[in-house]
DNA sequence: CTCGAATGTAACAGAAGCTGTTGCTTTTGC
DNA sequence: GCAAAAGCAACAGCTTCTGTTACATTCGAG
């Protein structure tokens, strides 16, 4: 499949969120957001809404409504966006459980799971390790 | 999407021949490996052709024929591995071009590219970590 | 209190990928 | 030459992703 872009467009609207905030727009509309994302508002309005449901940004309704962040921008890190936009493993386990009357097909579910779940651990230790912040200043650099 | 399980497939596909050579049997066919993955052997030879294109494992063809190892499992990392059968990203970028008139949009991809490459090389070191003998090992402990 | 602007959300289409299956071709040892 | 097994193409069913339309909901402004 198509890697999904879920973080990249999350990661693109906080920015600019950010960038807004700081020229004095504290609120963006998700037409605003999807005029710099180039894609479709309700694509971004799903996937801030994502965001709110983590606290990331804060959702207003109604007239002159639109988004804002929930935090400081130094406070939102990547790791906070991966988890907020994309449930998914990085690698799956067996589809249809393996033959249990073999050796590895008995064991070989426990281990993976493990040593899986120690290289997502680094993984997010990366993402982890960027805020929205510095994102947004690498841009401008 | 559903997480794809190949890396899961060809380590459990690695694991049993390194087990089956222990026992005297240097060479499994494609229904011998689908029977303890509980699966097609289609699927087998589908994952294995990936491992032989990467030298990992040999396969013969005609009677008799069948797989083995391409070289000893205390030199199969789970990383060459993953290189083998997964060339999708972790993460991806935009699937259209961002709006190149917004600062963010214009500034945003190679950001995004260094910061996601960072974080799959700590992945993919960690993957470096285990060997199919390692998780064999731990199968079997 | 009405109006209008914007979010929230459901439904659908198109494209893509994964697994699984069948059937056929190719190779090769005996 | 035969038989066994890999290689490979094609297709079905399922799921997910993006994108789109349409509509319901919310709420500030006047």
């Amino acid at each position: 499949m198509a890697a999904n872009s879920r973080v990249t467009i999350a990661a693109h609207a906080l920015a600019w969120l950010e960038l807004a905030r700081r020229r004095g727009r504290e609120v963006l509309t998700s037409e605003d957001v999807a005029a710099s994302i180039n894609t479709n508002a309700v694509i971004v309005r799903r996937s801030l809404g994502d965001l709110q449901r983590a606290g990331l940004v804060r959702a207003r309704r109604g007239n002159g409504a639109g988004f804002s962040l929930g935090r400081p921008a130094t406070e939102i890190t990547l790791l906070d966006v991966w988890l907020a936009v994309s449930p998914e493993p990085l690698l799956a386990l067996h589809h249809s459980e393996p033959n249990l009357e073999c050796p590895v097909g008995r064991g070989i579910r426990p281990v993976l799971t493990d040593l899986y779940d120690e290289a997502t651990d680094t993984f997010r230790a990366a993402l982890a390790r960027w805020t929205v912040t510095d994102v947004l200043e690498r841009i401008l650099a």
